[in-house]
DNA sequence: GACTCCAGACTACGTTTGTAGTCTTTTCGG
DNA sequence: CCGAAAAGACTACAAACGTAGTCTGGAGTC
């Protein structure tokens, strides 16, 4: 399980929108994103490629970096980390205290609402 | 928004659990679960009333620490914040996410179910 | 060929975090 | 009152983090 920082899940999620990424694209939507130099993406890169969380294309010059997190895997790890952490693992209470007592806007209670058919149906 | 490691998590898990409580026996707690020693807490707990995050009951010989910051308020913020990170701030995301694509472990689906019923049948 | 510009490599550095150790001061039992 | 055991204060220190700067080697450009 690759352990990623704040600074570097940053990196990531850029990674997983642009998809075939340059270094050059990255460190140019994170200058937009959160004012950092090119240089601190750069650095932050490494560390997550030291780390096995990226990639580089092998031969191509301009290096292009691949994830090699899945950020659908990603979440549900941070989902699951979540709910041990402070939920004794369970989904309901971290649903619960999101809601935070309150309503959730409508949408979001059809959304989940609708999952929660689709879960049950499914397992028919 | 105070900010917590995690270091400093576990001490205010032990906090919230064993409510009034003496540093000897915070320490006590994670000394069993974590193996840290009586030190190690004992810093823990000044950064933690230094943030803030817990204050100290006025004139008694142990010391007695209450934690300022609420666990059900702590929890939800969490929620939230992976909300916002990871599942463009929705909760059905973040809930199938944690499910992972494959069915829930049918308690947590009911549990869940239960709770999505209750919060449409509130708004009523 | 000389100059410029960029990508990559390497170095830097103050802060935060995890994890204590030690020294000092209370407190309590006899 | 005295000495041991507990509690608190202060110090330590390496690793991880956030955030760069600089130096170097090609790639074009005139």
């Amino acid at each position: 399980m690759v352990e990623i920082t704040d600074a570097e899940e940053q990196v990531m999620q850029a990674l997983w929108r642009g998809q075939p990424c340059e270094a050059r694209q990255i460190a140019e939507t994170l200058a937009r994103e959160k004012g950092w130099r090119r240089t601190t993406v750069n650095t932050l890169l490494a560390r997550l490629e030291k780390k096995g969380a990226v990639g580089v294309e092998e031969g191509s010059s301009p290096k292009r970096y691949v994830p090699l997190i899945d950020s659908a895997e990603y979440g549900r790890t941070q989902a699951r980390r979540l709910a041990d952490q402070l939920f004794g693992g369970r989904i309901a209470p971290l649903v619960a205290s999101f809601a935070g007592g309150r309503k959730l806007p409508p949408e979001q209670l059809a959304e989940l609402k609708a999952l929660v058919e689709a879960m049950s149906d499914d397992e028919r």
